[in-house]
DNA sequence: ATTATCTATAGATCTATAGATAATGC
DNA sequence: ATTATCTATAGATCTATAGATAATGC
């Protein structure tokens, strides 16, 4: 929409890129990275050659793939967070949007998945904004937790095998899964339990759009 | 050390298909799962032609392999929780017992690890003695949470992220971490604070062996 | 005699680049 | 004139097997 920043051909480098990016990503999601880069290139609609524009080496285009995963969701959930003032909420609204993600955005959430732990480590996603939050609300008196990190643990892992579970259990109702851990996680924390309750029955805004890498 | 079953030449063929697996696990460890199998074969002191008589694909073999080192973990979980009743009991001992696996057993460690949220939805290892005890303790009123399925959840991804904060502050008490988020989680799970505590201080018997495919 | 191993390699596959083409800038 | 793209391919790498050798069984 907005014209990108820089000059038409640097807009054209850009588009290649993206195109690159997303085309692993796919790859990512469905658990293939052992693919030739002909045949990324190919699913990015890109000549070969063009591939060396950009990356180095397949490995390197898997990183960025992960980070822009990343970058999208972080993006989504400073948005859904934006204007909250209690950092134990705006944890339970980063869980809770988290949580959702999965199955509204299946190929977002399968690379994050597939980068498996990496989460819990990146500075991009996740794990920056709950380490911040869950330290934030340590020393707002709102989590009575003695280990920031060990509260993240147990948090970040949390988030990941729900991911996990409401893939493998199509079944299961995802924002009720996800509200509940949310609450479970608060109340470990040291949030009074009908407090916690509350909090994760908040409504939850709609987004507006980073999130899909299918824009 | 026993004799172990059949022939000869089955042992022989035993010895060629464990040294497989253990160079495998070397490579997992490692991150470096893009290794062409004359690697591996090498890693293993064993003839290129060697490897297909035992696995028909490079995705057989590694899948062979972290279902080994699960195997290896499920036993040693096994021997820990031998002859204890209380099923919040056997389950603090076998998250305290992985807890500590991942400096003593560090390969083992990362092949789980790196197998990533696998070990979710796996048959082996953690994961489905994890289930039957957090069931068999909501059937004995001894953890009141209302959904197996979610404590199982927060259980796991505690673990699995607990074992990648190990590995990358290794200026971190393992022991320590560990017995405070095993408490953490039977509190969680509802079992009172002075006994979640009392359980998770109770001394761990040392194993004797599995547990190294560094034998 | 049988079975598992090893060595050596044909053929398939992939990577990385050279050189040609197309798009943009000025 | 410059920059990014594309096509085509040389050379590197890897897989999977054929055939030879060694170990075990009887």
């Amino acid at each position: 929409m907005a014209a990108i920043a820089g000059s038409r051909l640097d807009r054209r480098k850009a588009r290649t890129r993206a195109a690159l990016i997303h085309a692993a990503q796919t790859f990512i999601a469905e658990g293939k990275t052992n693919v030739a880069i002909l045949d990324i290139t190919q699913t990015a609609d890109v000549g070969m050659g063009s591939f060396y524009n950009h990356f180095s080496s397949k490995d390197e285009l898997f990183q960025a793939a992960v980070e822009d995963a990343l970058d999208r969701h972080g993006a989504a959930l400073d948005e859904v967070t934006h204007g909250i003032d209690d950092p134990a909420d705006v944890f339970a609204h980063s869980f809770r949007l988290t949580g959702r993600l999965h199955r509204r955005h299946p190929q977002l959430s399968k690379v994050i998945l597939n980068n498996g732990l990496g989460l819990a480590t990146s500075e991009h996603g996740l794990a920056p904004r709950a380490r911040r939050d869950i330290q934030s609300a340590i020393q707002a008196g709102r989590f009575t937790a003695g280990d920031a990190e060990l509260a993240f643990v147990i948090a970040a892992g949390a988030a990941l095998c729900l991911g996990q579970l409401l893939h493998t259990r199509p079944d299961r109702d995802d924002a009720e899964a996800t509200d509940q851990i949310a609450e479970d996680l608060l109340r470990a924390f040291g949030v009074p339990a009908d407090e916690a309750r509350q909090i994760c029955r908040r409504p939850l805004p709609e987004l507006r759009c980073h999130l899909s890498s299918d824009r």
